[in-house]
DNA sequence: GTTCGTGCAAACAATTTGCATAAGT
DNA sequence: ACTTATGCAAATTGTTTGCACGAAC
């Protein structure tokens, strides 16, 4: 189930590439399931050093190369966020917890907030493409230690 | 009207100051001031720009200095942005328009949006203490420009 | 007078670019 | 074969730090 779900996104990334003429490379698949696999929305850096495990000459370039590509494509997508930019696979409507003392984010599946609207009078001439909810506050983890 | 509003929000910063034995010096004025006049979430190097046409001296030091000093005092928010820090003198819950071409920010007020809540159980340990809805998209300059 | 801020220069970190080589189609 | 990606090193940009001097309380 896990397992049809990242074929399926695979897939995905093959047939993108594919549209617009880009090859698969061995980079690009290992960095696309590295962002499957974990849901913590890593930075680029962190993908870097997950990687690198596995495939120790790859080189940091890439990485952001690869990131970039990706967005492009519209298979992933860059997340804003107070230290840098991060990187999350879901591509669906969803919302995020955004720890301020560590900066941890974490998915909010909360199909109550997924129909959101903004009045036209509101909206400057912008053309909403898709929104999400951010969170903050403190995380588990840093109100124990506290 | 604006104007009584900066002078109250000028006193805000003097008694948050004096509440933590922090002097309130020429540079802490003006940073303050400048991010009161503008509503464009400027980055740090956009204050520094600004501010240093009146006071040709200051070093971007002083900025990033000022600016974490002011949100830990909680006077201006730090927003997060996928092209790095903003700053943003309304601490008031409110929300953003994005632009994904340029980057650009607005402001949005829409009381309809400013009593969402999560259900407990989609906390995940969290304390939530404020949260914001980002909208993103092409602002009216970038789609004419395209 | 004492404490804290400021400016400078240097350090550091994150991200981007140019170019020769390697891999995918 | 052709096109585009990759890795390396260097450049660039954004941000932080150590220290001597100056300003605010």
């Amino acid at each position: 189930m896990q397992y049809k779900w990242v074929a399926s996104r695979l897939q995905e990334l093959e047939v993108a590439c594919r549209e617009n003429r880009l090859p698969v490379t061995a980079q690009r698949r290992m960095i696309f399931e590295e962002l499957l696999a974990r849901d913590d929305h890593p930075t680029a850096d962190q993908i870097y050093e997950a990687v690198r495990t596995r495939m120790p000459q790859l080189s940091r370039t890439t990485i952001y190369r690869t990131l970039d590509t990706f967005v492009e494509l519209g298979v992933i997508r860059r997340v804003a966020h107070a230290g840098g930019a991060r990187y999350d696979a879901n591509t669906a409507r969803h919302h995020h917890l955004v720890c301020s003392a560590c900066g941890k984010m974490a998915d909010v599946l909360e199909p109550s907030l997924d129909q959101l609207t903004l009045r036209k009078g509101k909206r400057l001439g912008f053309r909403i493409d898709d929104y999400s909810v951010h969170f903050t506050g403190i995380c588990a983890d840093c109100q124990s230690h506290s």
